[in-house]
DNA sequence: AAGTGTTTAGCCGTGT
DNA sequence: ACACGGCTAAACACTT
């Protein structure tokens, strides 16, 4: 499935160096200064996003929109700061029950934002009582011990958080808030008063500004005062590149979003535009005023969500799929199209089948898992891949390990059996011959899937019902004594004992060298001379010198 | 010729 | 500094 990818450790870093960017510019005495510097950061923003990503999880298992598009902003806004469900808040009131804790020096109550009105004289510490809760207790203790008393009537209709924005799914998107408005160059949303009562707000202590809290504005409003945001947005598919290489600033837009933060301020601004649907992907409009904006999707997750969604799609379609889901990617644009097609070569998660019906080109499909290709696997929950796709691709890793180990056990099972059935018309059948067994195992692996190249195989006991055939198996292998004759990771082409000791002149007439028992052959020899690794080189090499004392064991040998 | 599929190379951003 | 993922561009071969 798809969708972005939970940020770590760098949202946390960006955003702490953002508090001390922006905040160095305020008055130290400010409330929001003090306010804000006694607010953990990391925590606050990790909770939000752990929040959010447990409650993504939940939605992926019941796909079905919860609410309208249009309620949306509020539902979610809900889900986050409110204990009442976003169902529960759509079919009561359509507005956020938004809980609140009255602090006035000595107590602290519990109550609504709608109580809250007719409250005088308090101090308030927003917070909730389920899924978000500004934990720094420094917050809720100094507000109120560093202010005096004051009287905060915040409208519940205002309670259309900026940080309700899931930074971790998209999909809800918030709307143009009126808070974030000051540092949005949105003051035209909004009339005089709200404008002065946001003002207002935020310079008398009120922490609601907390609510649509965006570490951003201040970094666009410390970085960037004067400068209109969207003329920052350079699309390279508009003929507009930043860099050489032709990236621009919507590459990072979908780092961006992906890592689940909102640094950008063009980042923010197409979004308050967008709707996102709860799956993520439906019709969704990534379209502003100047143009169809990149979406936030890699090209692999893009072609994954076609397939699945269309199942087999040739090229072309692929192609149609994407331009008609996302009208960035144009239709008559061939650079992306490329990017498509090489994506799909070598991402081992789509499969190439069979010849398109009609015209070129072949039918493409997420490859299953019984032929799930190794992939990147992302490691801690990396940025790169998706909760979805990390449910799934752990499935599929899982069970993609389950077949190739029983596909393994069962080519082993089989070659062993073969390898235990003794042949009646010779009994030297009886004793193992590596390169028999390594040519019909060859055979076998060949015959099964695929080319392989069985450079010596290692009998190994395979769990067997049959109590007499497994006392057979254990008696063979105990009888020829049979070694691996060399440590895989020694030789990139090992060499076989036999030409080992031939090149060492240690294979003459009379002589038998091998690791296996010759009193096994019902052959009579002397105590053989081991050849170890005193005398020769290499630890591994251990195999016997048996000196031939008669023609016919000459002859047997 | 156009579309398709593969391969190589380079750049950028991010994480270690 | 390095590795890696993602993106982009380009070249080339093959198919329709």
């Amino acid at each position: 499935m798809i969708g972005p990818s939970s940020g770590t450790g760098e949202v946390t870093e960006s955003r702490a160096s953002s508090k001390r960017k922006v905040f160095d510019d305020l008055d130290i005495d400010s409330p929001k200064r003090k306010i804000f510097d006694e607010l953990d950061i990391d925590s606050f923003c990790e909770e939000i996003r752990q929040t959010n990503r447990k409650r993504y999880l939940q939605e992926l298992e019941t796909p079905e929109e919860l609410v309208a598009t249009s309620n949306e902003i509020i539902t979610d806004a809900a889900t986050l700061f409110s204990p009442i469900s976003a169902q529960e808040i759509v079919e009561e009131s359509q507005v956020a029950h938004l809980e609140v804790l009255l602090v006035d020096g000595t107590n602290c109550t519990w109550t609504t934002m709608s109580e809250l009105e007719q409250q005088q004289n308090l101090d308030v510490l927003v917070t909730s009582s389920s899924s978000l809760s500004l934990s720094s207790s420094s917050s809720s203790s100094t507000t109120s011990d560093r202010h005096p008393p004051e009287t905060y009537a915040v409208e519940e209709t205002n309670y259309q958080p900026a940080m309700s924005m899931n930074y971790w799914q998209p999909g809800v998107v918030p709307a143009a808030s009126p808070a974030n408005s000051n540092f949005q160059q949105n003051k035209g949303t909004m009339n005089n008063n709200q404008q002065q009562q946001q003002f207002e707000d935020q310079e008398n202590g009120n922490l609601s500004w907390l609510l649509d809290f965006k570490l951003d504005s201040f970094i666009e409003a410390a970085d960037d005062r004067s400068t209109v945001g969207p003329t920052l947005i350079k699309d390279n598919h508009c003929g507009n590149k930043n860099k050489p290489n032709g990236r621009s600033h919507s590459s990072n837009y979908a780092n961006d979003i992906r890592r689940g933060h909102e640094n950008s301020s063009m980042y923010r601004q197409d979004l308050n535009q967008t709707t996102y649907p709860a799956n993520g992907f439906d019709n969704r409009n990534f379209s502003r005023s100047n143009g169809p904006k990149k979406p936030p999707f890699t090209y692999t997750e893009l072609i994954e969500h076609a397939l699945q969604e269309r199942g087999e799609l040739t090229v072309s379609a692929i192609y149609q799929w994407i331009s008609e889901h996302f009208p960035y990617y144009k239709s008559n644009d061939d650079r992306w199209k490329n990017s498509v097609r090489h994506n799909l070569s070598i991402n081992p998660h789509f499969r190439k089948g069979s010849k398109a019906p009609h015209g070129a080109g072949h039918l493409w499909a997420i490859a299953n898992r019984s032929d799930c290709r190794p992939r990147p696997l992302a490691i801690n929950g990396s940025a790169t891949t998706t909760p979805m796709q990390q449910v799934a691709q752990n499935e599929c890793d899982e069970s993609r390990s389950n077949k190739i180990i029983s596909e393994i056990m069962d080519e082993v099972e089989a070659a062993t059996a073969s390898i235990a059935q003794p042949n009646p018309e010779d009994d030297t059948d009886n004793i193992l011959n590596p390169v028999t067994l390594e040519d019909s195992a060859e055979q076998i692996l060949n015959g099964i899937k695929r080319e392989v190249e069985v450079q010596y195989l290692v009998p190994m006991m395979v769990a067997n019902s049959d109590h007499e055939a497994n006392q057979q198996n254990q008696q063979i292998v105990q009888q020829t004594e049979f070694q691996c004759p060399f440590k895989e990771s020694d030789f990139l082409n090992p060499v076989s004992k036999e030409v080992v000791a031939e090149e060492c002149g240690l294979v003459s007439e009379g002589y038998l060298v091998t690791d296996l028992n010759p009193n096994a052959f019902g052959l009579n020899v002397i105590d053989p001379e081991i050849i170890g690794s005193e005398n020769l080189f290499g630890e591994e090499l251990s195999f016997q010198f048996y000196e031939l004392t008669s023609p016919s064991q000459l002859q047997s040998a």
